[in-house]
DNA sequence: CTAATCACCTGAAGGC
DNA sequence: TGCCTTCAGGTGATTA
């Protein structure tokens, strides 16, 4: 479900809702989708602050390190009271103040760590793709001698993170640059061009608190508004806004993979 | 090093 | 209606 700008989203309201609450309990319905470290108890641990990186939500707190992963369908629900029975809802975290953090996931793929070191967790996760670090210069420079696709490169999450399908097909149309294309085939411009895509798809997305396609709430249990505004993910068969050439989906990777094969033409 | 495949899970949608 | 297959925004492990 959610990449970089729906997990910014999240945090952003997190930090409204909960910066300084401190934890009771844990319910864990689920229990895979919670783990400790040994000795490690969330009981009396207060939120100093909240971070993100990638697609991970990090919650610095006094002692230790709360490292969230929502995957493909995970939601934050913040909330005055406990459901007394919701079919997706796999853990319930109580405050002291009585104010509970609330986490669905239907397909149960979420994960959320108590860890000593957020490293632990994030130890294969790249530079965050909206961080200031993430220059111009870095991304061409990490491009440098790769000769895998490009989509594939910016759906491995140590190269840059928070990047995942949605945004990746849509940043690739952004900059014109067909998704199959080869790294070491981009010229300079193109690589500028598609460092430039991917800051402006981003923000604009956060700017627009996320895409819901099916799953992704923000924490009041809201909807994003970004999937108005979609150019070629999940418009196959339906004209190209720029040039009304059909949208074509192929598979890279397993992954549904959209593009415009006018504007996004595949040098050989 | 890359690439492909599976595994983890549940549900929706489409074909027959 | 029902059965079967495929697909879904993610990632880690394993195998080639």
């Amino acid at each position: 479900m959610p990449e970089l700008p729906e997990v910014e989203t999240i945090a952003k309201e997190l930090r409204e809702k909960i910066v300084n609450e401190v934890f009771s309990n844990v319910e864990s319905i689920w229990v895979r989708s919670f783990t400790q470290e040994k000795g490690l108890t969330l009981t009396n641990r207060r939120i100093i602050a909240i971070d993100r990186r990638g697609k991970y939500l990090i919650f610095n707190l006094d002692k230790y390190y709360l490292v969230i992963h929502l995957r493909m369908t995970g939601q934050l629900i913040v909330g005055a009271s406990k459901p007394s029975r919701d079919r997706y809802l796999r853990l319930v975290f109580k405050f002291k103040s009585g104010k509970y953090l609330l986490f669905y996931d239907l397909r149960k793929f979420g994960r959320i760590y108590l860890t000593q070191n957020p490293e632990n967790v994030l130890k294969n996760v790249g530079v965050d793709a909206i961080s200031e670090v993430f220059t111009a210069d870095k991304f061409s420079e990490m491009l440098n001698g790769k000769k895998s696709k490009i989509k594939s490169f910016l759906l491995d999450q140590k190269n840059i993170a928070g990047l995942g399908n949605i945004y990746i097909d849509e940043s690739l149309f952004e900059a014109r640059i067909h998704p199959e294309t080869v790294i070491n085939s981009l010229d300079d411009g193109q690589k500028n061009k598609l460092f430039t895509a991917i800051r402006k798809i981003l923000f604009d997305a956060i700017d627009n608190m996320g895409t819901t396609i099916s799953d992704y709430k923000t924490t009041g249990g809201g909807f994003g508004d970004h999937q108005e505004y979609l150019k070629v993910y999940q418009r196959q068969n339906q004209p190209c806004i720029i040039c009304d050439s059909i949208i074509e989906k192929i598979k890279l990777n397993g992954r549904g993979t959209h593009f415009c094969p006018q504007c996004q033409k595949k040098i050989t």
